[in-house]
This record gives structure tokens, C-alpha cells and sequence, in this order.
DNA sequence: GTCTATACATCGATAGAC
DNA sequence: GTCTATCGATGTATAGAC
């Protein structure tokens, strides 16, 4: 008969309502904001007494300051995992099909807008998850597009890096103006019409 | 000798503590966001007390949503009085002196970013906002640019429109990683270095 | 119109029982 | 470790005097 350490038991309970915890938090947070987030409701949507919660982590600041951590490490995850440029396909191919999978992937996906408004709101208040988030995020995914640029040099682009601003801000403000600001019926605007020039400014038909 | 009007003096003083009143909540909510903001310390920031900031406005959801109109209006002079664009000039001189007011205008003005954070953070709960930010901001902007291209036939653009989604949409996304997520350190990119490499690529060398 | 005073709810955080 | 109960502070909003 196997026998099972009570303390592992326990603990293990212990580690369930931490991670019950991070989803009531995670729920809260990115649906009203951290201000107008109570530990309260948080407690309540997790399933436990907030004295618990308070037993898990050290303050509001602290939960939140976790979770948005851990909800840019699963995001890294997210946007590295397939698509490691192959330098075997061709530019113009590859960068279609990239734009396309950024744009479909944050299209539509609510927690990912909620979870950018809050990076982006709460960059005054707490500056160190804004530069967590760009120093993990945006600095690996630029430098790994540059170098895939630079590493085709029949396009001839005088400066790589600078080109993959363009091709990421481009991609980045048409997300935050058609989805985050609601621009959609305002502004209308098809993905495909977007990239087609996208692509058609930094690899001209030419090439 | 001149008469005034006792009942005249007073509205005039009524509309200058409404002034007073909304000098104060504009410090206080682009300081701390919506829901970190009391009417208390509104009401102490613009020296009225708690009872006259709620006979001047309904309640905090409308002294927040006028403020924000207000300063959204003002962004709107300020963007558009000094450069409508001449179709005289060059498009590569006109393209790049609106790229570096736009930069320049932006850059370091605190204000002006803790007006963006607000408006992407809380776009979710005031969508109205957002929309009408988008509205009166920047379509009319977009419009006015996209008319500027297409009457310039000889740079050959495909789609002037979806151009200027990326002239503008690098420029926003550039601030916003710069200065509104503190990226200035982690990602260093020299502002005349992205603004030659956007007009590069959208006015060629050969024209 | 503007004030002081206050009603009533909710906040973050903790003490103490089990 | 987890709970109930509670503390003191602060939140939005209003009543009533002047």
C-alpha cells in the first residue's frame, strides 16, 4: 500500500488555493483595474477568506505585481513558442505570415486587451511591470526580427532595427486603435489591406 | 460710473469655481487614474468644498468624463492649428518636419502621456471615451493625412490610407514603448533614426 | 451657492480561535 | 493554514444651516 506524507498533502492543498487565489486575482484585476480591485472580491472569487490571501501573499501590491509577472511570462511563452524565424522561407512569406498570426492571435482576445490596458494604465504607478514587460517581451522579439532582417541582405534595408519598429508599431497601434479604443466601426480597416502595404513598403515588388 | 450686476458677479464667480473644480480633479485623476481618485482630495485640491464639487457636477462618472472631453479637445487644437498640411511642399520635407513636431510636441510632456495612459487603461470601462478619442482625434488626422498622400500621385502609392496607418501607427507605438513604458534604456532607438527610416521606406530614394 | 457635518458602505490589513 | 470577526481609515454622496 502506498503511503502519502501528510505534510506533502497539506502542502499541496496549501499550493491549490495560492494558484485559486491567482485566478480570483487574475479575474479581478484585469476586469476592473488594480484600484478599483478589492481583496474582498478577490477572496471571494478564489474561493477563500482573504485572510487567507493575505497569508499567500504580502499585500494588494504584491499579488498584483505577481500575477501581471506571470501573466507576461505565459504571453512570452505564447508568441515564441512556434514561429522562430526560419531563414529558409522567403521574406516577403515570412512576414505575412507573422503579421497574420499577431494580429489573429490578439484579435477578439478579451483577457489580452484587458492585460494591455493595464500595462499601459498602470505604467505611471508601477514602472517597473511596464519595463518588466518590454525588457522580457518587446526587446527579444525585436532583436530576434532584426537579426532575421539584417540576415537578409538582398532587401537591402539601410537599417533593420529600425525597420522592424516600423513593422511592429504599425502592427501594435492597429490593435490598440481597432480593438483596445474600440476604433473598428470608426476607423474601418481590414487586417489584410493593413499587411499587404505592410509588406509591400519594406519588401517592394521588385525584390 | 459702471454698474455691475450683483447677480452677474456671482454666476461669474460659480463659473470660476467650476473652473477651479476641474483645474483640480484633472491633477488629481491624470496623477492617480479614475479609481484611485477621491472627491475629497479633488475637492481640497481645488480649494472648494466636497458638497460644491457635487452641485457643479453629477457625480464623479461625470466630472471624470468631462474632464477627459475637455482634454481631449484641447489636444486637438494643439495637434491641429500650426500644420495643416501644405501641398506645396516636398513630401519628404513636409513627412518628416510633422514626424518630428509629433515627437518632439509629445516627447517628455508627462501630461500628455498620463492623458494616454488614461485613455487606453480605462478604455475598457469608459468605452465612450475611447470612441470619442478616436473620433475626434485621430480620424480626422488620418483623413486629412491620407488626402495629403493621394493628391501626391508621383509617390505611387498602392494604398495611401493604409500608408498612413503605418506612418502614424510607428510614431504612436514609438512613444508609447519610449516614454509611456519607460523602454527609453532598455530599447534605445534615436528619434531622426526611426523618422529617416519611415520616410525611407514610404518615399523611396528614387523620387 | 457654498459650507460643515454626517450617513452609510467599503477599503486594506490583522488578531485570535481552531 | 485557514477561518470569523473586527479595526481604523477612507470612499461616495447628501442633509441642512447660512
Amino acid at each position: 500500500m502506498v503511503q502519502i506524507e501528510p505534510r506533502r498533502l497539506e502542502r499541496q492543498k496549501s499550493v491549490e488555493k495560492a494558484e485559486a487565489i491567482i485566478e480570483g486575482a487574475m479575474q479581478e484585476f484585469l476586469a476592473h483595474g488594480y484600484a478599483a480591485t478589492s481583496m474582498d472580491r478577490i477572496a471571494e472569487a478564489a474561493g477563500v477568506s482573504k485572510a487567507t490571501v493575505y497569508s499567500h501573499f504580502q499585500d494588494k501590491e504584491g499579488l498584483f505585481t505577481e500575477l501581471i509577472q506571470r501573466l507576461a511570462r505565459e504571453r512570452y511563452r505564447t508568441i515564441f513558442d512556434p514561429q522562430h524565424p526560419q531563414s529558409l522561407e522567403e521574406p516577403r512569406i515570412f512576414l505575412r505570415s507573422l503579421a497574420t498570426k499577431i494580429l489573429d492571435n490578439a484579435t477578439g482576445d478579451s483577457q489580452f486587451h484587458d492585460f494591455m490596458r493595464i500595462i499601459v494604465g498602470e505604467s505611471g504607478r508601477f514602472p517597473q511591470l511596464a519595463r518588466a514587460y518590454v525588457h522580457n517581451i518587446t526587446k527579444p522579439f525585436i532583436e530576434i526580427l532584426s537579426q532575421y532582417l539584417a540576415s537578409h541582405s538582398e532587401l537591402k534595408l539601410p537599417d533593420p532595427e529600425a525597420t522592424v519598429r516600423v513593422f511592429i508599431g504599425t502592427l501594435v497601434s492597429f490593435l490598440i486603435f481597432q480593438e483596445l479604443l474600440h476604433g473598428k466601426k470608426i476607423l474601418p480597416m481590414e487586417r489584410d489591406r493593413l499587411i499587404d502595404n505592410l509588406i509591400y513598403l519594406i519588401v517592394p515588388e521588385g525584390i
